[in-house]
DNA sequence: CTTTAGATACCGACTGTTTGGTATCTTTCA
DNA sequence: TGAAAGATACCAAACAGTCGGTATCTAAAG
């Protein structure tokens, strides 16, 4: 993050770069660490840089979110491509990109994120919002007791994820998934 | 909370007033907006007042945490006590609690503090130490991939408990858990 | 039963720092 | 030149925490 010294004339670089300090710097030392001040100097800008390109901090943020919530919207949809068989395929696409993004990844690029935007109501809404478009979406095709279930664990994967750092016990990701996606097929 | 004034010194009864207030303050209104200041108000005390029973905003914090984590523990504990079957008695425990309380209470008590704890570090490790301490204890009748697959989801309906209020989407969650619990005796 | 001394509980003004945000100036590019 | 991009300096508010003081309680001595 130290270049940047004299890039002249790269907007759209300065944002970029913002946007990714913001969020490391959300999901390696918490939300709260998040200062405006603090994203600044990780990114090799001033205050008055970082202003010109976000209106405010909470634009900033909403900003990240919302990429986060781009990125998984894309995942989800790519892998939906690839499903020949429609029962489920949503429900496969979801534990498919959730714990494939925790297995490749050490250290879930997104979780903590994720995690820390459901605990600002103003975030909540946003990823409710997200949430619910999805499972009305799918309805014809993941409205299932089982299914349900399925996505609840992925879920609870991802919380399991976070506590991974600190010690927490992490399942068998590979078999977990072959065991969920197993439970999409078998009606 | 606005008695308090000519009241017998009750130690005791203030402090337990500023544990309630603060975790008021983080389930209802996020982690963030848990500031010295607001509690004190919140506890009809002093700043003076709660340094006296704290010795810093951490320590405060980190009480109403251990506080919800042995309540959740006595609990946990109190449900296995009833179950004579010993296969999976802890994962039914864990899913009888976590859905009982989100369906007690309309909005649940607990979860909201219970996943801001997830965001900070230093709360982190508290939680995945519990969290392990249980796994390990009840290795020798709960570890099982299905059984994991249960526990999971009831994590993940935690999640989808903080996203009800905003317009998410919320499970039967009686018909969930006899679900749940009906995957735990089969084998 | 008093008196009294020390400890406990609490108050509220204050401090230095950090916060998000702004106003103004300079540089760069088209 | 003039608009975009960014630096510098500054601000009011909010922050966690401190400190000297006061009210209240407890217990032992008189």
């Amino acid at each position: 993050m130290a270049t940047a010294s004299r890039r002249r004339k790269q907007p759209e670089l300065v944002r970029r770069t913002l946007l990714d300090c913001a969020a490391r710097l959300a999901l390696e030392q918490g939300l709260a660490a998040v200062t405006v001040q603090a994203v600044c100097e990780a990114a090799g800008v001033t205050k008055g840089g970082l202003f010109h390109h976000f209106a405010s901090k909470q634009a900033l943020i909403d900003a990240v979110v919302a990429e986060l919530l781009e990125k998984l919207d894309a995942d989800i949809e790519a892998a939906m491509a690839t499903d020949p068989q429609p029962w489920g395929r949503f429900t496969r696409a979801y534990v498919t990109v959730t714990l494939d993004d925790l297995m490749l990844n050490q250290s879930s690029q997104w979780t903590a994120l994720y995690i820390s935007s459901l605990t600002e109501p103003s975030l909540r809404r946003v990823t409710a919002a997200w949430f619910a478009k999805f499972v009305e979406r799918h309805r014809a095709t993941d409205d299932d007791p089982t299914l349900e279930i399925v996505r609840l664990a992925a879920d609870g994967v991802w919380l399991a994820g976070l506590l991974r750092d600190d010690g927490g016990p992490m399942p068998d990701l590979a078999g977990l998934r072959a065991r969920l996606v197993a439970m999409t097929l078998a009606r």
